[in-house]
DNA sequence: CCAACATACAACCAGTCGGTTGTACGTTGT
DNA sequence: ACAACGTACAACCGACTGGTTGTATGTTGG
């Protein structure tokens, strides 16, 4: 009933904070969100091996924040930046619930002592 | 050099993305944001065992995004909604590395034609 | 042409994750 | 007092993660 179940919108959420919740993957992310950056360039900078690297990026790919365009014998990656916004939209409807805290908790204010409103 | 190491707030951030990478402790979020919530309660609403969801409260406990108050023998949970906002914050800031790059992208169509600096 | 480069992908491994059950301990109501 | 409740925590398990190496395939420059 309540439960939390197979919405489409969750499994995008997973797949978003997933991606997020490693540094090295938050550092590509930066990268490609400044400017398109080959694998093997964004390799360079990392103390793993390129394969490590690669699979970053495919996770970043898998959840939307990042997509690859062909050039050759490169993959440039690039930041989708739209993807980013909407985890921040995510955000803010959860603070959204918070700011539906307080106006409860107004409304309790306004029910115990005497409403200095007159 | 340009590793991301070691940085607290890289800790950090490894923790609330963690956190938040999980439908049931996003939705233990929300209800926690909303108002106050004993544990056992929360893992009425779940459909695994208390231990599960006791586990989930302490993930997102220890990544600072709810804390918990003993009243008797309850442990009530509150979100904590400064961390949350903490979190768009930093999404903000992916996002302003994005606009970096646009003004960057400004910067070479300036320099393509005749130079306005002599 | 061919060596070097850039990528892709599979197999493998140790560690972590999300779940379980079981046990222990303080609190509360009757 | 004591049974029921709420919590805490440890041990365990299968699945997945983040890393590795190795191999195959396509691309490019000399």
């Amino acid at each position: 009933m309540t439960h939390p179940e197979g919405s489409e919108a969750e499994d995008r959420a997973d797949a978003w904070f997933h991606a997020l919740a490693d540094r090295t993957r938050r550092d590509i992310l930066r990268r490609v969100l400044a400017g398109e950056h080959s694998v093997s360039t964004l390799a360079k900078s990392y103390d793993m091996s390129f394969a490590a690297v690669q699979k970053h990026v495919a996770v970043l790919e898998r959840a939307g924040l990042l997509t690859k365009r062909r050039q050759g014998r490169e993959a440039l990656a690039s930041g989708d930046v739209e993807a980013v916004r909407s985890v921040g939209v995510m955000l803010t409807d959860l603070e959204a619930l918070w700011r539906g805290r307080i106006s409860r908790m107004d409304e309790l204010f306004a029910t115990d002592t005497t409403t200095e409103k007159d």
